[in-house]
DNA sequence: TCGGTATGTTTACAGTGGCAACATTATGGC
DNA sequence: GCCATAATGTTGCCACTGTAAACATACCGA
């Protein structure tokens, strides 16, 4: 066979080159063509063939890199919880911290469900066995939350208590939202997060 | 064939007797069949074969019952929803409604979401299409908090708001604690349940 | 008694996740 | 530079799933 001047194969996008046997960053690539199918239809059409062969792939090549499906949703579920942090991290700042940022990450928490269900069921949805030792995305938007409640609600006498709280009223009302229950009225959200998350700055 | 004096075959437990080729009642032994298969593990293993299995019949004689497993699924959802409603209002009347009766509503839908996870999710998760002209058991569930809040709670300014708030708050928890977020603590659910149903009858 | 209708069974098919054996490419020690 | 070996991808296969089609059996009204 002629000589391939490629090292490694590099594709930006998630498809092998045509006629190339490995495929440079599968396991990216997966996440990502998991990431897009999600993002496209509210009910998250993922089976391992699919996913391989939007990414160029036999359906196989998948165990190389996760030991098995549900692996490889919690990769994916890992993902939606880290840009949710992010999310919630960019309203906290954008608001200037204090009560109004503590609305607006919670604000941030249900918009994202809205924008993006399938991602965000997964991400809920998919129990962690027990905690590994490296820090997943759940626990930075949780912290952020429990960090938020400290520093823009220092009179708050049950800390613990109130971020409970906050985080079950924005996750139900996202829940319900998703499933159907209640529209999606961000008038009406806003103003159900700032009645309870301003009460408990009482 | 020799003469079979039953007229019709009945059997409490839903198992088809030995033999016998029609039912009796399948679409209910079917659903009872769902509903302990539901309540016996945390994850629902519920195949259209193993449902029939359990029922002593083959697995396509489901459709001459249902048109698919969705409908099968919304059947047993339906059901979940009824159950929750009959709790709640059973906690309502004895706690003597008012304020404590609108708390033990709030709880009782958090421990019915514990004591059943599976049949709880499958209730919620199903989206329902378009509403049917017969009343649906969510529909009772929702109705009954709304009511308590007219009436425990007559000060409230906004009783919509309210109720979503309040709504939101034990579903949030509930699926919190269903997806292993949170840990199930009863007076810790109490206690925030407690204090923002009593926050809203400022 | 007879025939239609409801109910159940058998068989089969496409699609799924996943295992095993094989093929190909990258890599590190000599 | 060469070559053993690990990493990665492919093909073939298996058990299982939901479900459609054709056939069998039981019930019920005329």
């Amino acid at each position: 066979m002629a000589i391939e001047d490629n090292s490694v194969n590099i594709k930006s996008d998630g498809a092998k080159a045509a006629g190339a046997y490995h495929h440079g960053d599968l396991r990216a690539a997966v996440i990502a063509a998991g990431l897009k199918r999600l993002a496209a239809g509210d009910d998250g059409e993922l089976g391992l063939r699919a996913l391989a062969r939007d990414v160029g792939v036999s359906a196989t090549a998948l165990y190389r890199h996760f030991p098995d499906k549900e692996a490889l949703l919690d990769a994916l579920a890992d993902e939606g919880l880290r840009r949710l942090g992010a999310l919630q991290a960019q309203a906290w700042l954008k608001a200037g911290g204090k009560v109004g940022g503590f609305k607006a990450i919670g604000a941030a928490y249900v918009r994202f469900a809205h924008d993006e269900p399938a991602l965000f069921r997964l991400s809920f949805t998919r129990q962690m066995p027990d905690r590994k030792d490296e820090e997943d995305g759940g626990e930075v938007a949780y912290n952020l939350l429990r960090a938020g409640i400290g520093e823009a609600l220092p009179g708050v006498t049950e800390p613990d208590a109130a971020a409970l709280h906050a985080w079950a009223l924005v996750h139900g009302l996202a829940m319900l939202i998703l499933d159907r229950r209640i529209d999606w009225d961000e008038a009406l959200v806003d103003k159900v997060v700032g009645l309870t998350f301003g009460g408990l700055a009482r």
